[in-house]
DNA sequence: CGAAATCATATTGCGCGCAATTGAATTTTG
DNA sequence: CAAAATTCAATTGCGCGCAATATGATTTCG
């Protein structure tokens, strides 16, 4: 059926799945140059990339529980609780169990935390001149690729508070 | 000095840690979105992400040595080493080592990794619902993440080929 | 009230990802 | 040609990231 006709679709599959390398490749490596870049400049103050995003989220908010801070950032208790332990042992947060309910621990900035948030305006430019972006263009990419993990978490999660999905379930 | 007088620049200082925590977690996230999804498609052949990008990229040029599948995909052979052990242990690749130049391992393509690539274009369209973008918006994303990558990555890596930059070093 | 279900956090096991080191092969140099 | 430098791959150690499980604490229900 497709011995020699109009444009067989073997090489159509192929182009997609070039699409796929590619996208596929520079998230992937995006990410990590991401890391890369960051490494070095958090280095000296002891943290780690994924320990400075903990920190950009209590600067933002602070006082949460694991649960929420797992939340914000799409992470579970397997990662985040020994991640949190790290943090707490280099001094930049206080792990204290809620009195009201023990299951709860809250995580909040110590002063050490919070002074920190003053250096990170200083990596803050390096990384802005590495990204040789402007920040309206950072702003953009940033968007477009939050619509895109949105759409991939739908996939995923239950619909916290989305459409009233299956009521029948249960 | 900056009392009352207009527009603080505390503020502006803040809005660009939002700026920052907003990208930092757009790629973060993107890239983990993107591994949970591929991850129960690729689990019922036996493959990780990183896996699967390993054979996207021989897919495309079968038998290299490691080395130079590190620079595609940005990965020393720390990270390369027991992973191309385990996808020779699962039948998708072989290692040998050139006979020529006794320090090189070449990786090559079983028929079983051959094979996979087919499976590779039903996996694809799951993701290509999934992200519920169309194949343009797709590769112009792509591009700027790559453009990004590059930009951070070019801060770090001797730039191979590139300028001549410094003739005078040695 | 008390057993069962649920919830929040912690632990375990495995696979990356990367810096640093090692070991063997090859090239460069004296 | 032999010693030194370089190159390639593998190994080690540590920190994620996640599934699965464990451990208490709390709520729900009978």
């Amino acid at each position: 059926m497709a011995d020699k006709g109009a444009i067989p679709d073997i090489p159509k599959d192929d182009a997609m799945l070039a699409l796929d390398r590619q996208l596929c490749f520079a998230i992937y490596s995006a990410a990590h140059a991401f890391n890369r870049t960051y490494k070095p400049l958090l280095e000296p103050h002891g943290l780690t990339y994924p320990q400075y995003l903990v920190l950009l989220s209590l600067w933002q908010d602070d006082a949460r529980t694991v649960k929420a801070l797992g939340e914000a950032l799409h992470l579970d208790s397997g990662t985040l609780s020994p991640l949190l332990k790290r943090l707490e042992a280099s001094g930049y947060i206080a792990r204290t169990r809620d009195r009201a309910d023990e299951r709860q621990v809250l995580i909040t900035l110590t002063g050490k935390g919070k002074e920190m948030k003053a250096s990170a305006h200083g990596i803050l430019m390096e990384i802005g001149k590495a990204s040789g972006c402007s920040a309206e263009e950072l702003g953009a990419l940033g968007t477009a690729l939050k619509a895109l993990a949105d759409n991939l978490r739908a996939r995923h999660e239950p619909d916290p508070a989305g459409q009233p999905e299956n009521v029948l379930a249960k």
